[in-house]
DNA sequence: CAGGATCCAGCGCGATACTG
DNA sequence: CAGTATCGCGCTGGATCCTG
């Protein structure tokens, strides 16, 4: 249940993965990285994220020093978030990996018709 | 729900996201460029994955393109296992983020010490 | 406007049992 | 050994209502 046997990174590699894999996680750095700073309901208009997990993810990148919260004390209320350093230094991993994405997504496309068109028919006989 | 509003690359990135975010994925696939090749029950002893979601995401990562599998009807049956071209680019990318989440795990659990630790009191305050 | 609280549906995923 | 089929629970995450 626990036993990532050999492979020990795997489990701190999993920790981040888990936050890094994360859609809303990514999404927002990603947002926050191009547009420097938003305000709470910006971000929900931008990625279409309920509000429930749009505060959770936000306290969760909080918390761990991705974003600053900057709370204006005005009435209405006002809140800015932004990336920290820490937030930023992953944007460079990140658009890796969005790269890879884009660049190879019409390949993986491609896989997926060739898979589904056989559908798993003669698997062995060949 | 499906407005990914003016963020159209997001949910390409997304799609993909949920395949390379997805810890089962990335773990096969680390194992698999670590291995070269791999056994059905290897990948399950070395991953302390459910033979479930083992089967399960690797048909997914054989549709997409990213790992060959090779059926030999042989008796015991053996199948084996191994990365295509297309899996082997996506390591580089993958190992950028693990590279950044073994560099940045301490800092990450130093702010979650700092964020804990006051708990969220005084917010607006200070 | 920013977000907490609640409720609830869906499916992710593990455990188990069976097959070729 | 390499899977498939089934069941069941827990957590994810959206919808909704309410507050300062």
């Amino acid at each position: 249940m626990k036993s990532d046997g050999p492979c020990k990174d795997c489990s701190r590699i999993n920790e981040v993965l888990s936050r890094v894999g994360d859609r809303w996680s990514v999404l927002i750095v990603i947002s926050l990285g191009n547009y420097g700073t938003l305000r709470f309901n910006e971000l929900k208009r931008n990625l279409g994220i309920s509000q429930r997990m749009l505060s959770l993810t936000l306290r969760e990148l909080e918390r761990d020093g991705m974003v600053n919260r900057e709370y204006h004390p005005t009435i209405p209320p006002k809140v800015e978030y932004s990336l920290t350093p820490l937030g930023e230094s992953i944007r460079g991993p990140l658009r890796e990996i969005g790269d890879w994405a884009l660049n190879n997504l019409p390949a993986i496309d491609e896989a997926r018709a060739r898979y589904d068109a056989q559908s798993g028919l003669d698997r062995e006989s060949a």
